[in-house]
DNA sequence: GCCAGGCGTAGACAGTGTCTACTCGATGGA
DNA sequence: TCCATCGAGTAGACACTGTCTACGCCTGGC
């Protein structure tokens, strides 16, 4: 019933949860997961028809791990937006940054079911979270078109960040002028 | 000698550009693009020790033909560096869109040869490109910082916007506006 | 007591990347 | 001219992978 069920359904989404942190994406092969939850290859597949569904299964548990970090950064929203938001830019980096495997799968489309409609269930009241902080932050702008730009600028961060790009093009050794130079972007320098 | 060498080692780039195009970056078995350059499985192991090493060859052969656009939209270089950078931005979405098989194989480091310092050599001079222009379209601000932090926004766009994730999240049906947020977050609205 | 169904096992299958032994043809030296 | 060498590609093995199928076992309801 809880999440910690001693069902094998949970059980196998719990090692997934902890074998993408301990060897990156690429580790999560069905067998692997299977052999680790103390079962055969071919016990999961009663619960998860097909490869995809249980990467999905491990990738929701890493959107719901994010938006309860993004909704603690932000706080009980009595902050001012843009104070809100720098908490939120960082924090969402350093969920990338920590969790480099699970954020990888996250973004891995082609390893998640297709439309993945259980996703948009977790990460879209994120986004619209954002909005309403930006549609605060800048009143006069289209606070969708805003948001989806800084959302997109955060990813673009994390992912050229954690290869290790953005330390080569720009020489910096902290993501922090690069976040820094995104929200004054995005929202304006001023505020 | 030439790009259109008979030899197989060129074949064998040619044959992956094309499939990547036709079927997308999972398709860029080792065995099939083996097969389609009418060879046995294991022919491919005298000129790329490992699959990555070809699909590193291949993906150059992506940052090579990036840059030749990214070249042609800014023209000689005489035009307001606002302009040469918006047709830059808007050449680099398209690339990617027109393009996701290759633009995914690029990006994909886990892909590439670790470090794919043979790939250092075809895109850090696209990003050097992109901080001149940035540099002369604000003078006052860390030129470096400020492409990189552009740079990683065209990314984040061209990769949410390629999955369908920013039209389902901001309700738009083409990425002009996001871009032109973009650009002018990081380089000033106004100019 | 028995029987049906849920749950997990075990093996087969086609596909993958890598490694190794081999063939075959051309080329160069005596 | 003959022979040795060497580059280039072949073919098979190996350990993996995800999927599919047939099979047991065990428990709950009648």
């Amino acid at each position: 019933m809880d999440a910690s069920d001693t069902g094998l359904r949970a059980r196998l989404v719990d090692v997934g949860v902890e074998l993408v942190a301990l060897e990156g994406a690429q580790a999560l092969t069905l067998r692997e997961i299977a052999r680790r939850a103390g079962v055969s290859h071919g016990a999961p597949r009663r619960y998860f028809p097909t490869h995809l569904e249980l990467l999905s299964a491990i990738a929701r548990r890493g959107f719901a791990e994010l938006a309860a970090q993004v909704a603690t950064a932000t706080g009980d929203g009595t902050a001012p937006p843009r104070e809100q938001l720098t908490a939120l830019g960082r924090c969402y980096l350093r969920f990338a940054l920590d969790h480099r495997g699970m954020y990888e799968l996250m973004f891995r489309h082609d390893l998640l079911e297709s439309g993945h409609l259980g996703l948009r269930g977790t990460s879209l009241p994120l986004f619209d979270g954002l909005v309403e902080l930006v549609g605060r932050a800048r009143p006069g702008a289209d606070a969708r078109i805003v948001a989806g730009a800084l959302w997109a600028n955060l990813h673009g961060i994390a992912q050229l960040w954690g290869w290790g790009s953005l330390q080569l093009a720009t020489g910096a050794d902290d993501f922090t002028p690069l976040l820094s130079s995104a929200l004054d972007a995005h929202l304006g320098a001023g505020s």
